[in-house]
DNA sequence: GTGAATGCAAACCCTTTGCAATGTT
DNA sequence: AACATTGCAAAGGGTTTGCATTCAC
């Protein structure tokens, strides 16, 4: 199984691309990330290892790792304030934001992939990507708005 | 039950708004519309009853109507391309967007309710809004796309 | 009459793009 | 050497905001 960075250089390679310094450093970010990484996350991090790495080059190595179908933009909220990027096939984590705290819940639910499995038996549809943002209040907030209500 | 353009005028002017002719436009556009409208969708449709309406009236008053509960911003596909508004509480209706076509495949799910009810459970979360969004290949470009593998 | 809402234009934020310089192959 | 990529700064697109005027209460 080839690393991410094989991967990444390949792809780029096969569509007329080069494989760059900084291009390398985005993509081991993108790789090692244990979090969610957004485009400023990367451009701070790339820039510890790179003092002159651009805005513009981390918004154009993630677009060409996109293409390449590589990485997915994804979201947290339904408001959808908060773009992050994530390695295809990475394991689905799927976010619940508290509208009154702003916390943010991960999740994981099979229902997900019933959900496509329906979809694709009924409908024939092939999903390719799912985007499950939820919102609504978390258990403190409840509390708190119980109170107030009172 | 009160009509969408009263349970509007109560809920701004609790809050200390005051219901204009703009707005009610707005609302009714936002009441009686089959499909799901975007801002320039408003915009465009006020102008017809308003020629002075300005774009900007049509935001504040959306941000005045998501802000009082009444409608939700929406989006169709997990790029989130396309927001539009709807009533809170109107039949959910998500989508599927081909990557290819981009066509635009609206289904709805139990699956959906099943998960918040999940979550409402397992995590003592209250789900208010849920952003559903797929992308893939629809039916006609999976065939395209087998034939062009060939 | 008071203060909220409007229209306009300018400001804003995030993202993309044109261009000369640099780096990869 | 050819040409993709970079950094910079400027341009873009969608949304918000400051201000004087208008309008709802």
């Amino acid at each position: 199984m080839p690393s991410f960075l094989e991967q990444a250089s390949d792809a780029i390679r096969q569509s007329g691309g080069r494989m760059t310094g900084q291009r390398q450093i985005i993509v081991n970010l993108l790789e090692s990330a244990t979090g969610q990484l957004d485009v400023d996350d990367l451009h701070r991090l790339a820039r510890k290892q790179d003092q002159h790495i651009s805005l513009a080059t981390v918004y154009r190595t993630l677009n060409v790792l996109e293409d390449a179908g590589l990485i997915q933009p994804r979201y947290q909220s339904p408001e959808h304030e908060h773009k992050y990027y994530e390695r295809v096939g990475s394991g689905q984590v799927y976010h619940f934001t508290c509208r009154v705290c702003r916390k943010i819940i991960p999740f994981h639910s099979e229902l997900i992939q019933e959900l496509k499995h329906h979809l694709s038996k009924q409908l024939d549809l092939e999903v390719l990507n799912a985007c499950v943002c939820l919102d609504g209040l978390c258990p403190e907030c409840q509390k708190q708005q119980a109170q107030t209500d009172r």
